[in-house]
DNA sequence: ATTGCTAACTTAGCGTCGATAACTTACATG
DNA sequence: CATGTAAGTTATCGACGCTAAGTTAGCAAT
């Protein structure tokens, strides 16, 4: 087994960071975050297998950490669309958008997070979205909406919560059923009915 | 291994009910299908691992095939929750409600289906929810909305579509993340959501 | 009644996986 | 220079999906 060199004393958390580096890189080239093996991981990395145990308690916690990376990408994209855009309505919908493509764009990610059987080990993946991709700034924006009197009467959290349900809901399944005839512009349909109902006005 | 007895001539196929049965029961005891062994299978059902697969291609579309039959049952019950309602709007909630339920009390199955990457050996499980779900009764009742002036100008399939994301992102969120805080009766926000939307009238 | 055919299985085993106990080696510190 | 310990490796366990090859039971034709 070649593996790389080992790192000066008290530095062996570098490891870690390279794992997690690596692991992400290594799930674009993969369909579903569990078809990497943690034999495969360790050999991209050049260190052997229990190298990587001592830093994750087991391979479901060391992708979890591997996604949020992604995750957090995600977070600064959106937070530097939404900033040079000062409409409300403009700016929730850029937010979906970046979201649905964010789970388009890197589905093993996405899957894992969002989709698959919490690991008890792993933080919680809701909290971690509600932190990292400015589910706040999306409060803020629908309480703002309230204030001008673009919302109806609800709690801005409540609202957000429903909103976020459904835009998970189209990148769910544009995920798990790709090439499927959906809707063209489904997204933008989910955000008008949203906004405006299906009740004639 | 003790295994039960042969199949008499031209019976053979009375295993594989016997194997979809077990199956089915078996998804019941565990958090994720994929969890299933197919020895364990082959082990309740009293036949050894090479029996089941000249029945099923592999583990997934045996899991597949297990889950549509809870996927069929769930089916016939909206059908029958529906018989009864001639209010248009209680109908379609009414739909949506025995769907989550059916998410909720059958999360093992329902993520097999619709959570999970699709297996090309076996049908497409969108396809198998609308023939077998009711998507075609919904559709109609859509339609008998618009016509009655209940739902604006809009093709009553695409608002289907839509309708069901977000009933899916419901059951989805629901599935993989129980115990958190959702909004109270998060689906019946999200039907009202849909019918009236939040800008305000 | 015996033989042959083939459906309905079983035996045995391959390669891979996640995980871990036990060992080794390099290095900073006294 | 001795030594403790961080940073790894070696070797292995039990379980898994899957399959090639063998076996047995029952019906059909002679």
């Amino acid at each position: 087994m070649s593996t790389s060199a080992r790192s000066p004393r008290g530095q062996g958390h570098l490891l870690r960071t390279e794992i997690l580096e690596t692991t992400a890189r290594l799930m674009a080239t993969v369909d579903e975050a569990e078809e990497l093996s943690v034999r495969a991981i360790a050999e991209a990395v050049g260190k052997t297998v229990p190298a990587l145990y001592q830093h994750f308690p087991d391979k479901s916690s060391l992708l979890t950490a591997a996604a949020e990376h992604a995750l957090n990408a995600m977070g600064e994209t959106i937070d530097a669309l939404v900033a040079g855009e000062t409409d409300i309505d403009r700016r929730l919908r850029t937010r979906a958008h970046a979201f649905v493509d964010f789970a388009v764009a890197h589905p093993v990610p996405y899957r894992h997070l969002f989709m698959s059987r919490p690991n008890p080990k792993s933080p919680n993946t809701i909290e971690l979205m509600m932190n990292s991709v400015g589910f706040s700034g999306m409060v803020r924006d629908l309480a703002e909406a309230k204030e001008v009197g673009l919302m109806i009467d609800e709690e801005p959290t409540d609202v957000a919560m429903v909103f976020w349900t459904a835009v998970h809901g189209v990148a769910s399944l544009l995920i798990s059923h790709p090439g499927l005839a959906w809707p063209e512009d489904l997204l933008e349909r989910v955000l008008d009915q949203h906004a405006y109902g299906v009740v004639p006005r």
